[in-house]
DNA sequence: CGACACCTTGAAGAGGTTCAAGAAATGTGG
DNA sequence: CCACATTTCTTGAACCTCTTCAAGGTGTCG
């Protein structure tokens, strides 16, 4: 199956979608992994309570963004990943001349930073599409636990090969699939990764705008707003704005799927 | 500056272009990285002798690839990463329908084979375009090792975060630039590598067809022989078949870096 | 309530694709 | 080593998808 976005962690669990449940009054606040109900999300299973605690070592802090904010930018000095706890982020790279390039949407228990090992720096921006917390985790405090948890580094490991396939999918989307069929694929694959943290297949809320989505695919946003209408059209989704119902998530397939025909 | 492929070591290293120097007679050998000349580009510098002993451990075989011949396909179970010798390689992914993408063009020192670490299995295939060599190096051997040896851990993070980066490169490029626009990318970029392995700034020759270049940068194969027509018209460029001589660099960097005009 | 951001829809236009034909290079087999 | 089949590349012309430009509508927030 064609996954141009896939998820960053396969394990389903349910989340909260409320953006301030814990209570944080500073900046940012210790915090534990190992009663963290993302766990399963953001780390390796089977540790042993030792390991665990080492972990909650790495993962000491958390941090609110704001909606509209950004979490990092391009040249900032790289020093944390970043595990989404709760909100929306979309990342995206910028050319000297201006134009912008959304290169991914991040929600709950996936990792954001991964762009700044290469030289110390980040290349790309990150901002926060609603409210959002995110756990710090220093990376290197994650490569000397590497060293010591063989799983805790084979998950480091997977992780970054994740990121990188994902990004051969948007590859393949960009550069071979029509209009329709990339607005296609971005919706099942949004539900898809909404579904296994425990929200609805059928009903989704987009946190971005049309623009973005269009910048992602590719497109501009008068195409992806034609595609929606289409979609809404031909009885396959219904549209309300930013609230989205699927409807036939079977012919949505079909049209990502399809070679050519109309 | 925008760099839609960039390099994956920076360090300029001149090799030789033939592709059958080292004498190899049976399907794989045995090799040391210590005396490699491309160590450079594999490896972390800086390290003694007791850890580049412990490398050549790593390293440890070599694989001939004929021309047209696959390193590895999608499906494969993955056990290794692939240290490229000589040659040239490309890599694409394919959906269900048969369409391909051609998610990068590799070359001598470069990596290959991080798609697998993901799910053990590759996700992607990679393609000799002449005959080639590479260095067999077995992953979980690698996770060992970067256990002993930070330079080397941060080393294969840096690898594989540099994957990640300049696959959002390739993003901006698909995303948001026109045609000429694209091929002035990758031709730059192209040059750019082969001069830091100690070629020519300015002559190159392409190793792929004009419609993998196309499946790369999201064009049918006629839209780069017109982009190519164009260039060699405007003397940017001439163009005999697949040699390719860059006569005015600075315009074509102009062309990528522009937002509108012609 | 007004300003602003966001979304939808129509009509015209442009860039790239598709289809087609021919030329040049490459490889194969005798 | 030559003849022939095949692949690769170029170029033209018609077409189509998506973009651009424009206008109007809706929702939101100070």
């Amino acid at each position: 199956m064609f996954d141009p976005v896939s998820k960053t962690l396969a394990t389903p669990t349910a989340t909260t979608r409320s953006a301030s449940v814990v209570p944080i009054n500073s900046h940012s606040i210790k915090v534990a992994c190992s009663n963290c109900n993302l766990r399963e999300l953001c780390m390796p299973l089977g540790l042993n309570s030792e390991e665990l605690d080492q972990i909650d070592s790495v993962v000491n802090l958390r941090r609110k963004v704001k909606k509209g904010s950004l979490l990092f930018h391009n040249g900032e000095k790289f020093t944390n990943l970043f595990a989404i706890r709760t909100g929306f982020f979309k990342s995206y790279v910028a050319s000297e001349d201006g134009r912008e390039q959304v290169t991914g949407f991040q929600m709950a228990g996936e990792v954001l930073g991964l762009d700044g090992i290469a030289s110390d720096h980040h290349t790309c921006n990150a901002v926060a599409l609603e409210d959002a917390e995110v756990c710090l985790m220093p990376f290197d405090r994650i490569e000397e636990l590497s060293r010591d948890i063989p799983s805790m580094q084979r998950h480091v490991h997977k992780i970054m090969s994740r990121e990188i396939v994902r990004e051969n999918g948007v590859m393949l989307l960009l550069g071979s699939m029509r209009a329709e069929e990339r607005l296609a694929a971005f919706l099942l694959n949004l539900v898809d990764r909404l579904h296994a943290r425990g929200f609805s297949q059928s009903e989704l809320v987009l946190r971005m705008t049309r623009e973005e989505i269009g910048s992602y695919l590719g497109l501009k946003l008068e195409t992806v707003s034609r595609a929606f209408s289409k979609f809404a059209e031909d009885g396959l989704v219904e549209v309300d704005k930013r609230n989205i119902h699927i409807l036939r998530s079977d012919l949505l397939r079909d049209i990502v799927g399809r070679t050519d025909c109309a």
